[in-house]
DNA sequence: TGTACATCAGTGAACGCGCGTTCACTGATGTAC
DNA sequence: TGTACATCAGTGAACGCGCGTTCACTGATGTAC
């Protein structure tokens, strides 16, 4: 690669930095403004048509590219259901996946805060995202000899609601580790016994639902309405 | 009430629909403009200051009086436990809720959308609005003496992850619902069909969640680590 | 009931500012010979 | 290796526009007598 795309590339990534950081700071994506990006960035405004046609495109690209590989190192080191033992990974999972949030925060806050956001681009790409997030978590779970018994099907509904649930834990999960950055007068021991109560509920939520999985019957029907018994 | 407080409000709930109006066309609340509204309402800007400080007043006062009675009318309508047999009432709960939510899209869409989204002092709003949400149905399962063995922090716990579930499934479910409106070309059989399977599924993911429930132990105590086990 | 004054929701002009986008440009890097 | 030309990431001035907020105002409604 030439010395000249390298340069490109990194002012690329600059460009995510800076959505990434202004995200951290509490402003939604599509509140951001090009301007204010290639501020950060260093560049002049113009420059920004050298790397994306519009806001839009930006924010597809940070998803696909930065977001993308973020979600994968996580289910590379998840590998629920192929590494231990069933009764205890639960435990060791969720413990994994909240220091992986905390390592990467901007990322996933990012993730959270756009899901359901102003952007539609933006949105779409982290849908396909979590849901292809959900097709491997499926995949993981059928390794697993305590959820052989299910489905396919429910497999995925299962995996789907798992995902769900982790993911309405970040928002909280970072605003504890926010209070640890800014130290000053804050009690860490205090902050350090937040978490360990937060893992602890956040590992309970997860076995009620994995549990309820594991002692779930695929035949039984569901019943859509009192009137329409089977 | 004299007639000129009367007006008054009618325009304080004119720009209330005016933020929702604009947040079902896909705008975040944080993207969107005093001038905007105004426009919206058909008022002259400067109006606005007759009734809100700022922007955010505005987000605050929307969440709290009009989200807020949204959310007590469901609660009413749901009461969890208190009304039917354990068995049968997840499904005709579920399907209560989204009925719900289709009656009143641009309410559970404003909430899902800004509930990680770019204004802090809305956020908070709905973060208390559901947390109050998470009591009541905690002690709505409380009621039902199929959870009578789990403890109340269990069952707080048990409220919350389903609440998140719900949550989950609002933005897919109303998309469904958008697309029955804009009935041209659109196969309404096939939307209805679709409503059923997503119905189907969320009922699923319930069960296994609130069945899960049913078998948990609450004396069982969490490990959060394989190094330490009690 | 009629009059005189007070209140106050909504008006309309004006302001300075940051916005997205255009355009012709510069100068370092890359390529062809 | 040296020269002549091409490429293209980043520049800087300029544009028209919508923004939030100010101010003095209007005129219908409410109140006191």
């Amino acid at each position: 690669m030439s010395s000249r795309e390298q340069k490109k590339l990194q002012t690329r990534h600059a460009f995510f930095n800076a959505v990434l950081d202004l995200g951290m700071a509490g402003q939604s994506f599509s509140a951001i403004s090009l301007r204010q990006i290639t501020r950060e960035v260093g560049v002049v405004p113009t420059a920004f048509y050298r790397h994306f046609d519009d806001m839009e495109a930006l924010g597809r690209a940070l998803v696909v590219e930065e977001l993308g590989s973020t979600m994968a190192i996580l289910q590379e080191r998840l590998q629920i259901g192929r590494k231990r033992s069933f009764d205890r990974q639960i435990a060791k999972s969720i413990q994994l996946f909240l220091h992986t949030v905390s390592a990467q925060p901007r990322y996933w806050q990012f993730l959270v805060s756009e899901r359901f956001g102003g952007s539609e681009a933006v949105r779409r790409a982290i849908s396909n995202l979590i849901k292809s997030s959900g097709k491997v978590l499926g995949d993981d779970l059928g390794l697993q000899p305590a959820f052989s018994h299910i489905s396919n099907y429910d497999r995925v509904l299962l995996a789907e609601a798992g995902i769900n649930l982790f993911f309405s834990w970040i928002i909280d999960w970072l605003e504890l580790t926010y209070s640890e950055d800014h130290d000053d007068e804050v009690d860490l021991d205090e902050i350090e016994q937040k978490k360990q109560v937060m893992l602890h509920n956040c590992t309970r939520q997860a076995q009620m639902l994995f549990y309820g999985a594991y002692n779930w019957k695929s035949s039984e029907e569901t019943r859509l309405s009192d009137d329409a018994p089977q």
